[in-house]
DNA sequence: CTATTTGTTTATCC
DNA sequence: AGGATAAACAAATA
């Protein structure tokens, strides 16, 4: 499900915990979302220790406890965290489960396991929490460095350029097609054959579509306005807001893409 | 039964 | 070498 207005969502369900200590560390551990991790490790280590900070980049969270404890958190495609209460009950796919000091659960599920847990225990920040692309409202997100990956990824149809984490942390398959509507392209046409003045608006919607996500969804996973693609994208047969025409639904990048035909060139 | 899924990694081909 | 594309991962839902 997770964009990056979503993860932040998500993210915020485990910060009520923050000033809490570890009373307990539940897991399975032989399930696929632990793949490359030491559980047995971050079960002692993360015992007794304070969360101190909950942040996400792009589409990962990282949660400090302590001072060298970083434990991460990626979604995937069906992750979901959430804080259980005093007396909640444990579901099927729960699969790491902190017990805080106030009785609180943090908790992370995630049924098709495409997510994944990182855990480290280093002074300084481990790399995959250092070595991100620049957030989208960072000053090094630049057009200038956005026409580059363009150019770079000339032949890739800009709906599958936009999914590209390594320049646009946090986009995912519905802003992809939010962003190009908004900016009237349509999801095929090849990134370096782009038009300037479309490079411009391009540019402008990522950051626009960016902040009106984190700004509708992020707080309290809020339903966008009907004035956006958003609620017309998913089934066959939405009608494009701007025009009242039908919305085209095919693969473009690998991914179902929806776009209206009428409004974008 | 089939097809579909808001993500990433890996393999393979060019 | 680096970019483009498809498959794999896995389970629920329609």
């Amino acid at each position: 499900m997770p964009e990056l207005a979503e993860v932040e969502y998500y993210c915020n369900q485990w910060r009520p915990a923050i000033g809490k200590k570890v009373v307990s560390v539940r897991l399975n551990a032989e399930k696929r979302v632990f793949r490359g991790v030491d559980v047995a490790k971050l079960q002692v280590e993360l015992l007794g220790q304070l969360l101190v900070d909950a942040a996400t980049h792009g589409k990962q969270m990282c949660f400090r406890f302590g001072s060298s404890n970083w434990l991460g958190v990626h979604l995937g495609m069906t992750g979901k965290t959430r804080l259980r209460v005093v007396d909640g009950l444990a579901e099927k796919h729960d699969h790491l489960q902190i017990r805080m000091s106030d009785g609180g659960v943090l908790v992370f599920s995630d049924p098709r396991m495409f997510g994944r847990i990182l855990y480290a225990n280093t002074e300084s920040l481990p790399l995959w929490w250092n070595d991100l692309p620049s957030e989208i409202f960072s000053d090094e997100f630049t057009e200038e460095r956005v026409n580059e990956f363009l150019n770079r990824r000339a032949r890739s149809p800009i709906k599958a350029v936009l999914l590209m984490q390594a320049m646009f942390p946090g986009i995912g398959n519905w802003m992809a097609d939010e962003i190009l509507w908004r900016a009237r392209i349509r999801p095929d046409r090849k990134a370096g054959q782009l038009e300037p003045q479309e490079r411009v608006l391009l540019f402008a919607c990522i950051q626009q579509v960016t902040a009106d996500a984190l700004r509708v969804i992020a707080p309290d996973w809020g339903t966008p306005p009907n004035d956006w693609l958003f609620n017309h994208r998913w089934k066959d047969g939405g009608v494009c807001p701007k025009t009242g025409t039908s919305l085209r639904r095919e693969s473009i990048g690998g991914r179902t893409t929806c776009w209206s035909p009428k409004w974008q060139r």
